[in-house]
DNA sequence: ATAGGGTTAG
């Protein structure tokens, strides 16, 4: 069609050629076709178009769409500096602001203000996407401030920008006060705030946020369900989550795929696999997203075996893993200490899938090499990464040598990890447990010496169950809650039971655990432990109890817990900062392999 | 002539 047409175009009188080769143009935008569109570019160049504001956009516009970031500069460069409009800054910038690189982006808008022109509430948004991407705080302020001067800000498609680009940033109150200048709010604005609250660690601000939304006539749309159903997920509100799901189900989105996958990952990482397994089932279309719900929700509880299954399934079922089906695929090889399968998983990931592995791929390698003993390949694999390791890279080696009671390369691996994160404690307190496993007592009051004329402040452990709808937490040997009295009663209850059933304390003068440090006989008034007695004496027999506590377990409370299981009939799912152990019957999902 | 928010891992 392009053929044909292009031999009679020189003839064709400029103005309808224009208009001819734009609507061609147009049809190239809307299907991506690079190809044609770079012949509709030769044509325009031969009428003396290409130059032309107008058609200048398109172009970048088409080139932008096809990842061409480079020739929609070309483009850009070759229209002469005093017709550069806004149209054509907007629809350059847009181009780095979507693939990058992101810093021209924000160059860009500078330039485009030091050539005089006035940005207005197109630019706004594509410029603070940028500085989103790139966490550029200082940039977006100083964008921010020149919205404000202009009024821009007051503008829903720039106020949602700005809440965006604050809460990449991490700084939610600004994030809140843009949200606020926005005077005609949309619902995207609010979905905006929604997740500014949610990715910043204020789930409870979140569903305010929602319900307020609710209250003012605004309908959730997927994103906003989407984004509510996967802060419940994270936060473990599981309540919540049903409140919202059943929201989802009145107002007919229930349908929607997009919502069933965040409610396999909430429903997965409330422990309730089961429910996850089913809701999965259910999609009517099974995208990678889905499959990576599900495959890292088993890959978290423990279960490599169902984790390998779906990975097969999905593998025969044409899809393509990415990098995240990866971290799972390897998460599950390396929870459930599968260290050949990992390794052929690893190897069949670059070369059959041309995925570079991640950071994170390497942290699960480490794991998997270290905890089989092999500490030295580990080490040597965290020095042959094209990255620079991270502390949890380091971290799963210095775990590793705490199981295998490498005094030598714990403390190499603490230098590393001082490096990274002076100021953890959490580190130390590996480090002076592999010293204790050693009998190295006075490395460990060195250590802890150390610790305290560093000022290093330990992380308060603390443990949540909810009940009833409403968050109960816990400190060690916390005796604020209301019922405390009950609560260590019934602890006293089950030791008596524990120990009839052949249960011994690990008394060890050991750190069990950041938390007890100075107070090893508190062990048995671990937040958990509290989080478990209060739960058994506040819900009926026979109920499932899911706590959730921000470090690890230590090795007496896991040791506990497995006989606390077996002596009241319920199953028992404890989700610490980094895996779920799943309590039954005196068993736990994570096999003792932690 | 062009737009802002969302799910999986860490």
């Amino acid at each position: 069609m392009l053929s044909s047409i292009n031999k009679n175009l020189t003839r064709t009188p400029t103005p309808t050629r224009a208009s001819f080769l734009s609507s061609l143009l147009n049809s190239c935008i809307a299907r991506s076709a690079t190809g044609p569109g770079k012949q509709v570019h030769a044509q325009l160049i031969l009428s003396g178009l290409s130059r032309n504001p107008f058609s200048a956009t398109k172009l970048i516009t088409l080139y932008s769409a096809s990842h061409s970031t480079s020739h929609a500069r070309a483009v850009f460069d070759g229209i002469p500096n005093r017709d550069r409009n806004v149209f054509v800054y907007n629809a350059m910038i847009r181009a780095y602001a979507w693939h990058g690189p992101h810093e021209h982006a924000i160059s860009l808008f500078q330039t485009m203000v030091e050539n005089g022109l006035e940005p207005d509430n197109f630019t706004y948004p594509f410029a603070l996407k940028a500085c989103s991407a790139l966490s550029a705080f200082n940039d977006g302020r100083d964008i921010h401030e020149r919205a404000f001067m202009s009024r821009w800000d007051s503008d829903p498609f720039v106020g949602a920008a700005l809440v965006d680009m604050y809460s990449k940033c991490g700084s939610v109150d600004r994030a809140r006060d843009a949200f606020d200048r926005v005077t005609d709010r949309d619902v995207v604005v609010w979905n905006s705030m929604i997740a500014a609250y949610a990715h910043n660690g204020l789930p409870t601000e979140a569903f305010e946020i929602l319900r307020d939304m609710s209250t003012r006539g605004f309908r959730p749309t997927v994103a906003t369900l989407v984004t509510t159903i996967a802060t419940a997920a994270d936060a473990a509100m599981l309540p919540q989550g049903r409140e919202i799901h059943g929201h989802g189900v009145r107002m007919g989105f229930i349908s929607q795929d997009k919502v069933n996958t965040a409610l396999v990952d909430m429903y997965a990482k409330s422990g309730r696999l089961g429910v996850a397994r089913t809701v999965f089932e259910s999609l009517k279309e099974r995208r990678n997203v889905s499959w990576n719900a599900i495959i890292t929700g088993y890959a978290m509880h423990g279960n490599a075996e169902e984790a390998l299954n779906l990975f097969d399934q999905m593998r025969s079922e044409q899809f393509d893993p990415d990098h995240i089906t990866y971290v799972g695929v390897l998460a599950a090889c390396s929870r459930g200490g599968l260290l050949e399968l990992g390794k052929k998983h690893f190897d069949s990931m670059k070369g059959d899938h041309s995925i570079d592995p991640t950071v994170q791929h390497y942290t699960c390698m480490v794991d998997l090499l270290a905890h089989a003993g092999q500490l030295r390949e580990a080490y040597d694999l965290i020095n042959s990464m094209p990255m620079s390791p991270d502390s949890a890279v380091w971290c799963a080696l210095l775990n590793a040598c705490k199981i295998h009671k490498d005094v030598e390369m714990g403390e190499c691996v603490l230098k590393k990890l001082i490096e990274l994160e002076p100021d953890d404690a959490g580190n130390y307190v590996i480090l002076s447990n592999i010293y204790a496993q050693a009998g190295k007592w006075d490395e460990v009051s060195d250590l802890r010496r150390s610790i305290a004329e560093k000022g290093i402040k330990k992380t308060i452990a603390c443990s949540w169950i909810e009940v009833k709808n409403q968050v109960h937490s816990f400190l060690v040997g916390d005796a604020m809650h209301a019922q405390s009295k009950a609560i260590y009663a019934e602890m006293d209850r089950l030791e008596g039971l524990m120990r009839d059933a052949g249960y011994v304390p690990d008394t060890e003068p050991v750190f069990h655990d950041v938390e007890n440090d100075e107070k090893a006989g508190l062990v048995r008034a671990h937040s958990e432990r509290l989080a478990i007695a209060f739960g058994i004496i506040s819900t009926p027999p026979g109920t499932r109890l899911l706590v959730n506590k921000n470090l690890r377990v230590c090795g007496d409370c896991h040791v506990a817990i497995k006989f606390i299981s077996k002596i009241v009939g319920r199953e028992i799912v404890i989700r610490d900062i980094n895996r779920y152990h799943r309590f039954k019957d005196g068993e736990c999902s994570c096999g003792d392999y932690w």
